[in-house]
DNA sequence: GTCTATAACTTGATAGAC
DNA sequence: GTCTATCAAGTTATAGAC
């Protein structure tokens, strides 16, 4: 990829981030990375590309690392570990193309649409599968999955508006304290 | 409020949190309600009218239970408790409204916009002190409190896109789950 | 309160010169 | 690959008749 290819997909994403999806304009795009709006028609498709781009490139990266997981040793807690640590490590490295991920997926067009609510399902599904093992095997408690699935991604969410404004607390502090307060919750017992 | 003028803002939510507040158009919601464009007029000032209304509606409720909590038994465990579980009443009460109020207020214009962000701000330093007392008296475990803070209300964000397709789970099992994974957390020790 | 018509503006995208 | 100029369609909102 070009180096200014590279740099309208880089602020594409921040501008996606900051405004959502549908309030981003091209113009607003054009603006950052110092050309004139026909000029980034030279090195993209159009506005949509840009999106399907990010969502798929993610939702690519967190099945293959499900297959990895699933691969390794049969140990749900400890697969279940993986599987936030590799959230926290992913949003934290580019957290403005996991932002825009997690929250713009919906405005893709069809048939992306309806390809990106497949691999998401599949994850889901799978992830839900690690979860039920752990309670067949008496290491997790007998919550319903999907709640316990759905609370642990969700509040992987706040990162992008929080994280980058608190620079006091380490990222080996937050993956501990996110992975503490998932497994082990606020009260103490 | 004239019933009219009910229908168009119950519309309108639903139309907000399907779309985003961008994306959504009055023409959209004129014909939702089954009116021209301009008729909308006659009964609202503005699109943004609508966003206003939620968003503080909504941020007036939650400062209106924590000052319940705040005035009730000093005892942190069980004010988590309550605001957790008050939290999960409103979503489900009115999902559409508290979805919109989570993730459109940044649309808000200003003074709008800052003004919300003042009274999300004052929320958020309330429930950290709730958690830094429990803290203190060894109820909760030393997590960074901010941490634990967005976990929780981050964590009930995916009930609009989940629960209404799951009838089969009531409120009162989803209720005690959530406070389940949040208060012990997954995993049994 | 309702409508038709329209103003004033922004949107994504393209034509064509250089 | 860059630009200026422009298009066609969509946006919120209003004027004014009934």
């Amino acid at each position: 990829m070009s180096p200014t290819k590279k740099r309208i997909f880089e602020e594409a994403a921040r501008l996606f981030q900051e405004k959502g999806y549908p309030a981003a304009s091209m113009r607003d795009l054009a603006s950052r990375v110092d050309l004139s709006v026909s000029s980034l028609y030279s090195h993209i498709g159009g506005k949509e590309e840009i999106l399907q781009k990010i969502c798929f490139d993610n939702a690519r990266h967190y099945l293959r690392v499900m297959a990895e997981v699933e691969k390794g040793p049969d140990d749900p807690a400890e697969q279940v570990r993986t599987l936030i640590r590799q959230h926290i490590k992913t949003a934290l490295e580019d957290i403005t193309s996991v932002t825009v991920f997690n929250d713009e997926w919906r405005h893709l067009s069809e048939p992306y649409l309806s390809e990106f609510a497949k691999m998401r399902k599949d994850y889901e599904r799978r992830f839900i599968r690690i979860i039920s093992n752990g309670q067949k095997r008496g290491q997790f408690t007998d919550l319903d999955p999907t709640i316990a699935l759905f609370t642990m991604l969700t509040s992987l969410r706040w990162l992008h508006q929080w994280y980058p404004a608190k620079k006091g607390i380490s990222k080996k502090a937050l993956e501990s304290n996110i992975l503490a307060m998932l497994m082990h919750g606020l009260e103490k017992r």
